[in-house]
DNA sequence: AAAATAATTGACAGTTTTACTCAGGTATGC
DNA sequence: GCATACCTGAGTAAAACTGTCAATTATTTT
């Protein structure tokens, strides 16, 4: 039961790109010196969040990537599903209308349950909540010099 | 973010092992035949389900396994940790007292967070009740008939 | 117009994990 | 002593993960 690195370099960069931004792109080469991500995978993941909506570009000098949208209306399971990752347990529930096994298949429950368990979870966490969290972790860390 | 194989055969065949037992050991053999889960592999996954004091055995002819306690107090978490199969979310969690990402991490508490609800809900459910739903089900397929 | 910046795209490759199989060995009951 | 069934470790093919590389397109600055 991992989550997989892209998911959380998808988080992280998501997080960095709205703590820099203020309104003007910022460029992926940025986020890749902050983050240490290499700039070719970050490309990889941008090209995703801009499909799911996350995230919209802006080319040429000075461009990069804006939100698509406040960040307090972006929650973390839409970043993660953007990069495609699922986040239904187990394979077999991957389509909408649940899976075949469903009536004889007895574990069918528990991971149907777990998957809504951390859908609910990631809803309920947003980017500007995480963005916030950064930027007192950031302070803290400067009161300590 | 994915259940392993191994960790679904598992529970299936923790629930097939209840569901038939009744007292005496039920051998690996049936269960492979009743789940489709080749033999081997069943066996390899009981033989750390006995470490993880989920099942005993008994060899010889007319032996097999036995739940090593009562069905209401085998809860799922357990029987996935048993295959060892990290229920920990990011991997730099793996080790009891954190990581060291602690401060800095901006993500950390996502993870963290997630991991816990994912341990709480599984830890939740109890072999006795997946094997009540097993019946039921059993039942009502019957009933059909 | 040319040059520089930065996103965009698709193909590809190394490594790790997963999901098994195979070949034996050991204990027990009849 | 033989059939049953657990026990153990090694090995392996396929898939997934985690990236890199090469080439292109769009935009702004000079």
């Amino acid at each position: 039961m991992r989550m997989s690195t892209k998911a959380q370099y998808a988080v992280r960069a998501m997080v960095n790109l709205n703590l820099y931004s203020e309104g003007s792109p910022v460029s992926l080469r940025d986020i890749s010196l902050r983050e240490s991500i290499s700039l070719t995978y970050l490309e990889q993941l941008f090209v995703k969040l801009r499909r799911g909506q996350i995230v919209k570009s802006v080319r040429g000098p000075g461009g990069g990537y804006l939100l698509a949208r406040p960040a307090r209306e972006i929650q973390v399971d839409e970043i993660i599903d953007s990069v495609e990752e699922s986040l239904v347990p187990v394979a077999c529930m991957d389509q909408k209308h649940g899976c075949v096994c469903d009536d004889h298949c007895v574990t069918h429950n528990v991971w149907h349950g777990l998957g809504e368990k951390i859908r609910d979870f990631l809803a309920s966490i947003t980017l500007e909540e995480l963005t916030q969290e950064a930027r007192s972790k950031f302070n803290e860390a400067k009161g300590k010099n």
